[in-house]
DNA sequence: GCCAACGTTGGC
DNA sequence: GCCAACGTTGGC
């Protein structure tokens, strides 16, 4: 990575209950696979770099909110499960030479103290524009601004 | 469990 | 290309 490249940031959704920051923790690093919306695929494809920046979003979680941090350590690639019959995942549609789906690696970085409630997110009046709290936003993955980013870190220290 | 907001599928 | 039906997401 250059001086030149320009380091963005990113919300990543997962349900704790599929896939936590915990376990990211554990893991130290993994492969982004599942995605299966095309925006959210050109999004790995095409804009998510090594050296990004990522928020980890529990959806569906009690609390939903953001409970961690996490970078980029791979650019995309296709997603295996893609061609994986016995996997959920699986795109009888997408071919070897041409794949339709794409996921990149990422690596832990942080756990928060506590999670940053989504309810907490809407009160912040700096973070009104940001993607994650428009309405029906369902992306799984989505560009944020580097203040936003950075202002939840800071949320999530005080 | 409910349901609003979307995305996808498929008939025409 | 239109659009109704259906499936999924995800907060509440």
């Amino acid at each position: 990575m250059g001086y030149t490249d320009a380091m963005q940031y990113w919300v990543f959704k997962s349900e704790p209950g599929a896939y936590s920051i915990e376990d990211l923790r554990r893991d130290k690093a993994t492969f982004w696979d599942g995605v299966r919306n095309y925006q959210a695929r050109n999004f790995l494809r095409d804009g998510v770099r090594v050296g990004d920046q990522i928020l980890f979003y529990h959806s569906n979680a009690r609390p939903p909110g953001v409970a961690g941090i996490a970078e980029v350590s791979k650019d995309g690639s296709p997603d295996p499960t893609q061609f994986d019959t016995q996997d959920p995942h699986y795109d009888a549609h997408s071919k070897k030479d041409k794949p339709r789906w794409y996921g990149v690696t990422i690596t832990f970085k942080e756990r928060f103290p506590e999670v940053v409630s989504l309810a907490q997110l809407r009160t912040e009046k700096k973070l009104r524009r940001m993607t994650l709290l428009q309405p029906g936003q369902r992306l799984s993955v989505m560009p944020i601004t580097r203040d936003e980013f950075v202002y939840v870190c800071t949320l999530a220290h005080t």
